[in-house]
RNA sequence: GCGGCAGUAGCUCAGUUGGUAGAGCAUCAGCUUCCCAAGCUGAGGGUCGCGGGUUCGAGUCCCGUUUGCCGCUCCA
């Protein structure tokens, strides 16, 4: 089966068994925002509890954290957020070709310097050694010219830029200064528009001025202005770091392949704390780490790649992401950054406040350095149903559909059933899974044949299925079938919890990662 | 954002040159059924994405809009 298929199956697949719905589906549906059902929250909910225990639990030197989603918007400012997510771009109608504005512009500006540069090197050549190239630059007629449209150009350009920027008037300087677009030639061109990734809105009351929020496109500052508040309160010392789970929001452009990319998604980010000096080796082992979280979920090794990042943000000094063979392709899951001191060293700088860490052992303050752990939710969700989706061929010629999920992360671990709906057997179920919905999510199924109960449950990726037969009243035991194998046992109803309990828990994967 | 394609039941889809909607699976109820989507009987569910237009009449033609897919672009 082709990839794309498999893709556009999983996505039927997540509907109709309460996975992922599309946001606001009766109103015609929002874009690139998707609703979690029945099932998809109990998943959702197990990854994010794999993920939190395997760091809050697993490392007494991280702990965890919870911050809103509203900031100081001066944040965004520090983080580099309002200047990155602004730009103006402005589409060429016969290339259909995007560029930026202010690019364009710029470009244009070097251009009057190439000119008179041509001219300098041109009068250099003719005048020789008897060339003074300041006295040239002063005087020459051509060279004025140039050097004066330049200003002005550049005056009026910086101007547009720091008034909001006014979009209307760098159109216009594209237009008077008739620049064309590099592929068409020509200079019919659309508005100028701007995409501001991060979302806005107004604090307060409009009437006394509000204030311009934003919804966070990242978790990581809420980390970052918090750090010094976690390491005082809670006696940290570097190395440490703090984690946290939340909602980030970026209004993209291009919003597509299913919850991979959503404007509204969930992050799991873990900021580590070092020494200045050590964070290239902690970034090492924060690598390693992670792919060993990712791996022990057993849909095999093959499935995950590193991706190391050549050219790096003006922040980091190292930068990999772990990427996941998804039906389209190896794609992004988590980013693991060596991101220095930057973000630290902003918030210092626009804050006014020292947020530097008095160091114990070498009796010194400095501004710890930064590895991040950044991995969405959303994603890791998509990777899971992906490799678990299975189409299988049985014996008898049918297929049957299977999400081959871990246990641990199973929406539902476990369905009792009674094999007919008489005789007291359901009675019976009801009564063995009265005692065990304490232990882990169960679920009762008494409709259809038997057949058509396990089907049912290999849909939703249940693990493990009992059924309650005649010989159960009699003999207290219980038929257990294994959803992958498809292997039946007999077992005693009073062992049950001791069999499955272990399987089905978080704490038996965060074990492996030991 | 631009270009192309598409939107009919929970899912997958059919619907002939315009004559006011169907199938399979799924769901629910009952019967049957002692272990892998069996059978029988019955039931529920759609103002055909939304809005407007043309027409005596629109799922079908036209326009707009929205959602999704593909390509480009952008972004991490």
């Amino acid at each position: 089966m082709a990839q794309e298929d498999v893709f556009k199956k999983l996505v039927s697949h997540c509907k109709e068994y309460g996975f992922v719905f599309p946001s606001s589906e009766i109103y015609d549906g929002l874009g690139a925002v998707y609703d979690y059902g029945q099932n998809g929250v109990e998943l959702k909910n197990n990854i994010k509890q794999y993920w939190w225990q395997s760091m809050v639990l697993l490392h007494d030197n991280i702990v965890g954290i919870d911050s809103a989603i509203f900031m100081h918007p001066t944040i965004w400012k520090a983080s580099g957020h309002v200047d990155a997510f602004n730009d103006p771009l402005i589409d060429n109608r016969d290339s259909k070709k995007r560029y930026r504005a202010d690019v364009l512009i710029e470009d244009q500006i070097a251009k009057y310097d190439e000119k008179i540069n041509k001219e300098v090197a041109k009068a250099a050549k003719k005048y020789g050694d008897a060339f003074n190239e300041q006295e040239f630059r002063s005087t020459n007629a051509r060279v004025l010219e140039h050097q004066a449209k330049r200003d002005a150009l550049h005056e009026r350009y910086t101007k547009a830029m720091n008034a909001g920027p006014d979009l209307n008037e760098l159109r216009q300087i594209i237009l008077d200064e008739e620049i064309v677009c590099p592929i068409s030639g020509t200079k019919n061109w659309t508005e100028v528009r701007q995409f501001n990734l991060m979302f806005s809105t107004e604090m307060g009351s409009t009437a006394d001025g509000a204030m311009k929020v934003y919804l966070r496109p990242e978790t990581a500052q809420g980390i970052f202005v918090n750090y010094l508040n976690v390491q005082k309160t809670g006696r940290m010392k570097v190395p440490f770091g703090i984690a946290q789970i939340g909602k980030a929001f970026r209004n993209e452009i291009v919003a597509r392949q299913f919850i991979f990319r959503m404007r509204e998604f969930e992050q799991m980010e873990m900021q580590f704390f070092v020494k200045p000096g050590t964070e290239l080796d902690w970034f090492k082992k924060w690598k390693e780490t992670r792919l060993k979280w990712h791996k022990a979920l057993g849909f095999g090794d093959d499935h995950y790649r590193y991706h190391d990042h050549e050219k790096l943000a003006h922040y980091a000094n190292a930068a990999t992401d772990i990427e996941f063979l998804m039906p389209f392709g190896f794609k992004e899951v988590e980013g693991i950054h060596s991101r220095t001191n930057f973000d630290l060293s902003q918030h210092e700088k626009f804050s006014g406040k020292s947020i530097k860490y008095f160091d114990p052992e070498i009796n010194e303050s400095y501004t710890p350095y930064v590895i991040e752990t950044s991995i969405g939710v959303d994603r890791m969700f998509l990777s899971v149903m992906s490799a678990a989706y299975c189409e299988e061929k049985l014996e008898n010629g049918e297929t049957r559909v299977v999400l081959k999920l871990p246990a641990a992360l199973a929406p539902v671990k476990l369905a009792v059933m009674p094999l007919v709906k008489k005789d007291g057997l359901p009675e019976k179920a009801r009564e063995i899974m009265n005692d065990l919905k304490f232990h882990f999510h169960c679920q009762y199924d008494e409709k259809d044949s038997i057949g058509k109960r396990y089907r049912r449950q290999d849909a939703i990726g249940t693990p493990y299925c009992v059924t309650v037969d005649h010989q159960t009243l009699e003999d207290n035991c219980v038929t257990l079938r294994n959803r992958d194998t498809m292997e039946q046992t007999r077992v005693a109803i009073a062992d049950l919890n001791n069999i499955i309990a272990d399987k089905v828990s978080i704490t038996s994967l965060l074990k492996t990662l030991q």
